[in-house]
DNA sequence: CGGATCGTTGATACTTGTCAAAGTACGTGG
DNA sequence: CCACGTACTTTGACAAGTATCAACGATCCG
């Protein structure tokens, strides 16, 4: 049972992208029908293990990601990567670069990518008669800041395993809202990659899945994930910080939870 | 010895503010003679502990910092608060309401503050022919973002003595950039606060600050902090987490370092 | 068939949360 | 002005979670 249904699979033959579908992309609910049409963007493809661009370059384009899995990171003075966030379709890449016009971060294609380039300043100045663009432009970038916020937010003070039920519940609802299924997804990253976003080791990643697993919560086959208990990952995510019980107590306590 | 030089002192008679004014505690560097500086912006005053705006609220207006220190927060289901900022004056508030027209935080008062409003749609139809303007909205928002992004990365996987050592140089160097003294300055935040930011209990903050004090890093008497010794501050923020040695001998390491 | 990267599992030690109690600042009302 | 309550802070003893270290297993690729 492969997860064929995640994301990064058809739709990778486009090479230039309309307004008015890039808007969609953004957010955009209802097609308009007066929008100008006629400016196009053009794409941008990368492989897998490749650099989208680099901490320190200079600032040109905003992509938006067409197809395809990335990672964003930080690499420290003593060459730890940090990771920020793994943008999938849909999401803007390179809004770190405006306000110094130059990047801040590190993005690298996990899988193969299609990225629609979105040349800044260009466009900013040009689209400014368009004023759907800018709004939803607006929108993306405050989107990205929201969700970093509530991710910095609930990192914190939540027990290793209820950060990976959180990342497993997140990245369901992110194929959710992109059409996919929301059950069974492959996971585009390493356990040290996970780690790293949740800020956890390596052997800690792998401990709590396998806990999970145990407590039927999920299944795991190799990066194949297939969550088996919603509700229990959503109840197991809010648990505050180290209840009286170890860890098998929780979960069969919360195994009753979900019976009654 | 009170830091009587920290932010939120004079400057509090301003009632309205020039675009130009505006642009600068945006980040604007060169004052320029042609801008149109016959718009004005409205300043609103709120008192120690009243909320700006709540989570939820419809979303009208940006807020420009322009005197005092506040705290944003998110109260999740259980009643939690979990804080993700202390903005302070040149920041850019209510960003978290763009994306769904609706604030997503809540924004509270420190100490009496002093805010420029600015009303987000009329603001940005109406001055997209001031092209500098929308560039330093767009460089406010991405530098929150990239500020998030960082503080996130680092709170993670770092020893709770080293994020309160990162917090403390984070803050010196905020009150530097607005001109303030960068050695010695008041805590506007509760210790509760503090670690609800840093992810931490109000009893380890507590400690760490014990343990800063005992090392001569920094002095604190109250909520009035100095800091002796930035140098071993900042190299304490860099150091991963556990090493094999206890605290008490990683300062004491840190000071040898620091005396060659 | 190696070699390398990735992933899992176990034993141990360290950090930090939890619980408990006492100390300090601050404002209100007598 | 002082007593008192409340909120804030500090300190200690203990327990729980997770990092570290080490070894092994799995997968992939040349």
């Amino acid at each position: 049972m492969t997860a064929s249904l995640a994301p990064h699979s058809v739709e990778n033959s486009l090479t230039k992208t309309s307004l008015e579908q890039l808007l969609v992309l953004l957010g955009k609910q209802k097609p308009s029908v007066t929008e100008n049409n006629s400016i196009e963007f053009e794409h941008r493809r990368i492989v897998t293990g490749k650099t989208l661009y680099s901490s320190g370059e200079s600032f040109e384009n905003l992509y938006l990601v067409f197809s395809g899995f990335l990672k964003l990171s930080n690499i420290d003075a003593e060459g730890n990567e940090r990771i920020t966030d793994f943008p999938m379709k849909s999401d803007l890449l390179g809004i770190d670069g405006i306000c110094e016009q130059h990047y801040h971060l590190q993005a690298v294609a996990l899988t193969e990518c299609n990225l629609i380039v979105i040349p800044f300043r260009k466009v900013v100045c040009a689209l400014q008669e368009t004023p759907t663009f800018e709004e939803y432009l607006y929108r993306a970038i405050s989107r990205s800041l929201v969700r970093e916020q509530s991710s910095k937010t609930l990192m914190n003070l939540l027990s290793a395993e209820a950060r990976l039920a959180r990342f497993l519940i997140l990245l369901s609802e992110r194929y959710e809202a992109l059409g996919f299924s929301s059950t069974c997804y492959i996971l585009r990253m390493t356990r040290q990659e996970i780690g790293s976003y949740l800020g956890m080791t390596i052997e800690t990643v792998s401990r709590c899945l396998t806990a999970l697993a145990q407590a039927a919560l999920i299944k795991v086959e190799q990066r194949n994930i297939t969550l088996l208990n919603k509700r229990a990952l959503r109840t197991l995510q809010r648990l505050p910080l180290l209840h009286k019980n170890n860890g098998k107590d929780k979960i069969s306590k919360l195994e009753k939870q979900i019976i009654v």
